[in-house]
DNA sequence: AACTGTATCCCCCAAAGGTGGGATTGTGAA
DNA sequence: TTCACAATCCCACCTTTGGGGGATACAGTT
């Protein structure tokens, strides 16, 4: 028997996802809550069982994304597909770095559903071919040359952000004024349509930059 | 117009698919050979364009995995697809990390052998459930739990941060004021030793956290 | 009972970051 | 030759962060 939980906030999605599982004989679904923190809530008051949880992408509150690392915290060993309205392969590429192994968008009949989490538990994974080729490309450093809409300059202060520098630093380090450096920022974010050191620096280390 | 490229040994293979591919139209079969030397040959002598190769994984000789790596160095742009008798996962795993993108067991219907090419080439990849989830192992960090210091709050604040939410966002979503989340920030920055935001992230995303 | 740590809030102030302009110079492409 | 864009700086204004206090309450330890 194989414990299902789901987190996902529209009602809609979430019931007929439960009676499902519920339905058949070698799921069981032990929790089915609107956000993560109903969840981490639940799975800490009672020791419920978990081998898979159906983590929707794009929660309000904690997004799904986040809560990966949450939950593996807490549950090192259960699997994750993520559930996602679009084919968004940014970001579900970033949840497979989180450590989810798998996804579904939203409409998929019930059945390949079923036929998901089965393979999931036996140590199988679903991946479409853009997405797996992702991961491939992440493994091929001969070819991890992602062509950035940055310039080297721009690259340069990227780097220095994710180094954890300040506009201050940054701007004595290469030699410029403080002004040339937030001017750069502004830039910076328009291309990668942003709008915080902080956003730039998790896109760097996604490799989306 | 795509060029493909075959280098398997045994002639009642290597034919059917030489005539296969000349046959369509979004093709163009430039070399079709029974070793990785007379490939390598051919490619030096000749500056002939290559899109895809297909590359048997247990050539005579120089083996289909060694030749990977001597490949993508001349040809640092193409892509490989591993050509397979059985479904042997370990071997398979074995290219994708030298830099294959894809593979196909030998009876696999030529029509099907067409959609692979047609994916790689568009960026894509096939990989079975199997396949795909030890590649996605190999990079889970959760699963090398460093013990952390943080509170789950503390975490939950991390996780925030790490979506690129401003505290006063946090805040709105775990329902707390924003000085609560200013507080927890001040904790969190003693324990890692850090003094900013950004150096949050950047531990997090190097998993020191 | 005293202590430690967590979680929750409050205040203030200074530093850093984000946004809106604008200016100049140079380079390279249309 | 325009035109776009990169790189350099400037000013002003506002928001966000970071550091320094402090308070209360509750949990668990010693």
């Amino acid at each position: 028997m194989i414990s299902v939980g789901i987190i996902e906030d529209i009602k809609d999605l979430r019931d007929p996802l439960f009676e499902f599982i519920s339905s058949r004989d070698e799921f069981l679904c032990n929790i089915a809550v609107e956000s993560v923190e109903d969840f981490l809530e639940e799975v800490s008051k009672s020791d419920v069982p978990m081998d898979v949880i159906l983590l929707d992408i794009g929660l309000p509150g904690i997004s799904g994304l986040s809560a990966i690392k949450l939950i593996k915290d807490k549950l090192p060993d259960v699997s994750i597909i993520m559930l996602t309205v679009f084919d968004d392969s940014d970001k579900i590429f970033a949840a497979i770095q989180a450590g989810a192994v798998g996804y579904l968008v939203k409409n998929t009949p019930l059945d390949q559903i079923k036929q998901s989490i089965l393979d999931t538990y036996n140590g199988g994974t679903s991946l479409s071919p853009e997405i797996a080729r992702k991961v491939l490309e992440f493994f091929d450093k001969t070819k991890r040359n992602i062509e950035s809409p940055l310039t080297e300059k721009e690259k340069q202060i990227v780097a220095g952000m994710v180094d954890g520098q300040s506009f201050k630093m940054i701007a004595a380090n290469l030699g410029n004024t403080l002004d040339t450096i937030k001017s750069h920022a502004k830039n910076i974010y328009k291309k990668l349509q942003v709008n915080s050191k902080a956003e730039v620096i998790a896109k760097s280390f996604r490799g989306e930059i």
